[in-house]
Parts: structure tokens; C-alpha cells; sequence
DNA sequence: AATAGGGACTTTACCGGTTCAGAAAGCGCT
DNA sequence: AGCGCTTTCTGAACCGGTAAAGTCCCTATT
């Protein structure tokens, strides 16, 4: 406000030094034909010598597109901090995004309603051309919002949840099931799951691929439970599970994120149950935290900074007015690591 | 682009309805003198029931304030994936923001010049009403070009880093001197310290108050190495610490963030090396990871969301026209858990 | 020679607000 | 009645661009 004043140059002076109309430094900035060469240079060379650019502000007023795509997370700041995936998956969306000098607006909110708005009114507002939705549920409000906007998003989740978005996806359910097979590959027959919130849509796919995988594999035993995703979450289940007595309880389990694995992997050093002998633990996600930990954990890995950058891809696709459609991306696929063995008992 | 149309409706319609001008709406909505009560009050019936709000980037055009604040974060994108400090750190910044209805332009840029020059055309594109700057180093090129630009900005670093700018800071030579001081009382003679990258201005504080607890406390030895912040990194920094033979090893290591302090407790313990008996290891900015590992690690703790939420709201005072100030923010506190003991050899 | 067709620009009308110089109305006072 | 003051509200200019229509000139065609 009270800030010492910036020499604005807009437009006009750049018209005024290379001798033309505005409407000239329009076209030559916009690549429309319509100037020559020499036109186009002189326009040029006025703008690099006053250091112009054109204001994005007033582009946009004037009705071309917008340079900036959204992105809302709902989650407890508590819990974000923590969750490498979402900064992974930032990384890897404004690495796609720079390529097109487009940013990305932010925004933490508290609720699915609190984003519903703030989609709404960044759209009408004029504020982003588009926007990346993650965290999808079942039923989810923003499908129809959205559709009622005509904005441009593209949805980050299962296909079965995103209604006619054009979406992003992994196969989650494929990638339970292997995690599954393989525990059980190994010689696990009572195999717990330690689930993400419950309200997510790709925790209850994930849920259900379990149980079906379970089945299929007639296991002796099997547990899943629910979490907010935060290590503490994961290590309160996983004492639980590892509570019971030695027949009882599950000689494997699998997490739905790496911060609960590396939790539980405490958890088993804290009850002086060796890992793997005693309980096989399988990550998910495959931050650098699967690495660092010891024994190492074997994960469901999966590229997340590519996933992001698909999505960004996939919503600039969207924007340019391409139909819309589904893009699976590359299922997570096991790397075992230290943390999985046959169960020894 | 090919979007299906939304229907936009704009001040002129809120006017029409309430049957006055647009200049009498914007009087209203920007609760300016002039207008009687009922007037008011019908042109804010007339706006809530057309669903209107003001256009941030008419209002931008126009000359008003900008409601976004910019952050550019400069680090690979493979290591901020991992790095809960500035999910936290973001996440506080958002929790002020959100009360004054502004958003968060973030991006990640590849290196400091990249960021001097986004940073230049996002003010002169009036795409931000100020901005955070974070990551400084010695002679850091952002205070000269933001001083020259006479942009708002809040400089996250110590005064000693950030010139003339308005900082917000903690006081990490004293928090060095005391994880220094806490480890010798516990009777260490040999400390070692993982540090950051070496290009930031704190990491070479840290350094230099680290050298002198050491002479002053006269310890038997005492070993930095300096790192990319990496669990990677750190880990590849404390196996080569503990490789020498017992009596020249040492036996406690400071660490510059969490990650590597985790990454450090895996190799003690691949190294059959028993934290805390055998080595001590003391982490930094303590998120939740510091919590769920075995042994829960000692750290610094520090209130990063705190911390950033502290600078929003600096930059908010900068923005309304507060002169520069210096604003320290509480210095990181010991936090000791299970990975801290006297040593035992 | 008259006319059509382009190319190269310029003009002008917005986009959706803010702001500021008046205008109209109401009121108290001499 | 006439005058000055407020209070309340309007109209027009402006912010920095874009886009569509218009102007001018030069060449090719019939």
C-alpha cells in the first residue's frame, strides 16, 4: 500500500517506442499474423530494452485465458506436514506447469464444503483457468458444481468416483491385490491392513480389494482398520494388531501410506518383535523414508512426482478443450526391500 | 477455452438490481463513506441473491490491492517431497492467509536466480501483493532487486542475512550452543554435527556457533560435515562418522532436520550400533516423524507452523505500510526423548 | 482503367471493477 | 427567499490489455 512506488511501464510505452498502435504490441506479444517481420522486431526489441512484459492481470480481464491452475488439499495441516506424497505430487505438477509458465495457487481448506466454494469462487473470480481436485469420495459434491461451472479439471482418483471428469488414476485395487499375493506368496496367511480415512474414495476400493483378495486366498486371518493417515494413527494401529497373542495375531501387514509403515515399524522395535522374522511390513507410496529406515521397507512404489505431472499434463489437455477421458497411470508396483520375509513362525 | 459457457455476472448487474450504479456497489462493497444505510442494504440484498462477488482481478486492474502472496521455495523437487518443514511451514503461512481471504502462489524454482527473476515479474505483474522469501544465504541478490522493486516482502532468515528487509527469525546459534552444551552435560566429549547445505546462510551460522560451543566447552573432538538435507545424505554422513573405531568415534551427532536424524538411527542400527547407549542422536524442526521412530529421537523442536503463520502475518504488516522490523520467533527448545543418554563407553 | 484481394496496421469497443469530480436533494439559518 | 453545507448518488475516465472491425496502400486480375 504505502510501498515506495514501481515504475509501471504498461503497453503503451512499449507501442510508443518501437512507433506503433497497442494493438500492434498485442498481436506481435500474441503471435497473430498480421505484422511484419521488421514490425515484429522493433516491437520486440522495445519491449526487452523498457523490460515489458505483458500484465497477466489485465490478459486476463480482457478475456483470454488464465495462467494459473488450483489446487485445494482438505486435509489437518497437521497431518500434511508429514505426508511426503502431496509435496511430492506439488513437485511433480509444477514441474509441468513451469514448462507452460503457469503457476499454482494453493490453498489448504477444512472441508469438502470449504473447497466446494473456494473452486466456485476462484472459477468466477477469474482467478484460475483450471483445477487439479484430489481426494476424492464416494458421491462427491464437486462432480456436479463442477459440471455446473463448465470449469476445467481434471480429478485425481478412480473413474468409478469422478463421475464424466476427465481423471488421473491408479489402479489401486490391482496393487492390493499383488501386495496381498505376494504376503501370501511369502507363506503369510494372516495378513492385516492398515487403511487410510475411511471417508476416501480409493481407501474403501482399496478396502474392498482386500477383502476379495483375502477371500480368493482363503487367509486365516484378516484385519483391516481405518486412519487419518498420521503416524501416530499408524502406530496405535499397529500396536493393536500386534497385541494379541503370538498364533493370533497377523505375521504381515501392509500400511496405506509410508509414515504409518515407518510408525509401525517402531512399533514392532518398541514390543521387541523382530521385523521381518516376526512381522513382515509393507509400505506404500515409497518415499526416500522407505529407505532410510532399517531393515528398509519393501513398498508399493509408485511414481508420485510423475502422477503429478500427468495430472497437470492432463488438465492442460482439458483446458485446450480436448474431450474428456481417463488416464490410468502405472500401477504401484512392489519393491521388496528388508521389511517382508516368510514368516518364521 | 472450449469450456461450456458459465453465465458471469458482474457489478452492472448487481447495480441494475439494486437500482443504482456501479459506483454506488462499489462504495458498498468496499465499505467507503457515502451511502446511506439503505441503500447499502439493498445493494448487498441484490448481490447475495445474484451470487455476486467483486472480480479480484478487475479490482487488481483497477488499483487495489492484490490478495495473493507469493512463495517461491527453491530446492530439487526430490528432496521438498521429503522435507516436512515446509508442508508445515506452508501450512502455517496458509492458516493467516485464509483469514484475510489471500491466497498462496507457490512455487518451486530450480535456483536462487530463476527465483529473483520470478519474483521481479510477479510483482511487476502485479500477481502478488507481496511475497516470502525463505532459504537465504550471504549477499543474497533478492534483498537488492526487492529493495529496487519497493516490494513488500518478509525475509524468513536472520537480520544478519536479509539487509534492510523485515525478517522473521529464530536464533539458531543459541539453539546450537544449547544442543551443544546439553550433549556435553550428558558427558559427551565427541560430538558430531550433520549439517545442511552449506550455501544457506543459517547452515553457516549453525556451523560457526557449533566451532565455538565446541572450543568452549573443550570437547575431545567435534566434526561437522555438511549435507543436501537428504535422508540419503545424512545417512551417508553418520556411517562415516561411526566407522572409525570406538574411541575415536563419536559419540553423539547433532542433525540439521529430521530426515537425516531418522536416516542416522537406521544406519547406527544397521551398524549394530544401540541408540542411545552406544551413540546419541539429536534431531531438528521435530515434526511428527521424530515421534514415531524407535527410540523416539531428541530434537530441537521448534513450532514450524508457528513459524510460518508468524511471517504471514508479518507480511501483512509490511503490505499495510508497517516500517521494517525484526521479528524473532522462539528459539527451537530441547526436546529430549529416547535417543539421548549419557554415553556408555 | 476499374475492381477485387491481401497485407500491415490503426481504431475502437470492451473486460469488470475503482475513483473522483460534480449534480441533486434536503436542511438550517439569516 | 436566498445561501451555503452536507449527504447521497451518478457519470465518466481509467487500469492494461485483447479482439474485431476499419483504413490505407500495393499488387494482380479482368
Amino acid at each position: 500500500m504505502t510501498a515506495t512506488p514501481t515504475p509501471r511501464v504498461t503497453i503503451k510505452e512499449v507501442a510508443a517506442r518501437a512507433g506503433v498502435s497497442k494493438g500492434a504490441v498485442s498481436l506481435a506479444f500474441n503471435q497473430k499474423p498480421g505484422l511484419s517481420e521488421a514490425t515484429r522486431d522493433r516491437i520486440f526489441r522495445a519491449a526487452r530494452e523498457l523490460g515489458w512484459a505483458p500484465s497477466p492481470t489485465a490478459r486476463t480481464l480482457a478475456g483470454s485465458r488464465v495462467d494459473v491452475v488450483g489446487l485445494a488439499i482438505c486435509r489437518p495441516a497437521r497431518l500434511l506436514g508429514l505426508e511426503p506424497f502431496y509435496m511430492e505430487f506439488v513437485s511433480g505438477v509444477e514441474s509441468v506447469l513451469t514448462e507452460h509458465s503457469c503457476s499454482l495457487l494453493l490453498r489448504l481448506v477444512r472441508s469438502l464444503e470449504e473447497e466446494v466454494g473456494l473452486q466456485e469462487s476462484w472459477w468466477r473470480g477469474r482467478q484460475i483457468g483450471g483445477s487439479i481436485l484430489v481426494d476424492f469420495r464416494a458421491d462427491d459434491p464437486r462432480v456436479a458444481t463442477v459440471e455446473r461451472l463448465g470449469m476445467p479439471v481434471v480429478a485425481v482418483g478412480h473413474p468409478s468416483l469422478t463421475g464424466s471428469l476427465t481423471s488421473v488414476w491408479t489402479e489401486d485395487a490391482t496393487a492390493v491385490t499383488e501386495a496381498v499375493r505376494y504376503l501370501a506368496a511369502l507363506g503369510h496367511r494372516r495378513i492385516a491392513r492398515v487403511g487410510g480415512a475411511a471417508t476416501l474414495g480409493h481407501t474403501s476400493m482399496r478396502t474392498a480389494a482386500f477383502d476379495e483378495a483375502a477371500r480368493a486366498l482363503e487367509l486365516a486371518g484378516a484385519w483391516q482398520v481405518a486412519t487419518d493417515y498420521s503416524g501416530e494413527a499408524g502406530a496405535r494401529a499397529t500396536r493393536s494388531l500386534l497385541t494379541a497373542a503370538a498364533p493370533d495375531r497377523p505375521t504381515a501387514i501392509v500400511y496405506d501410506n509410508d509414515i504409518m509403515a515407518v510408525a509401525g515399524l517402531a512399533v514392532a522395535a518398541e514390543m521387541g518383535l523382530s521385523v521381518p522374522d516376526d512381522v513382515s511390513l509393507l509400505a506404500w507410496d515409497d518415499s526416500q523414508l522407505c529407505r532410510i529406515t532399517h531393515p528398509p521397507l519393501s513398498a508399493m512404489s509408485h511414481d508420485v512426482h510423475g502422477f503429478g505431472a500427468e495430472a497437470a499434463r492432463t488438465l492442460f489437455g482439458v483446458i485446450t478443450g480436448e474431450g474428456p477421458g481417463s488416464h490410468p497411470v502405472p500401477t504401484p508396483v512392489l519393491t521388496p526391500r528388508g521389511s517382508t520375509a516368510p514368516p518364521k513362525v
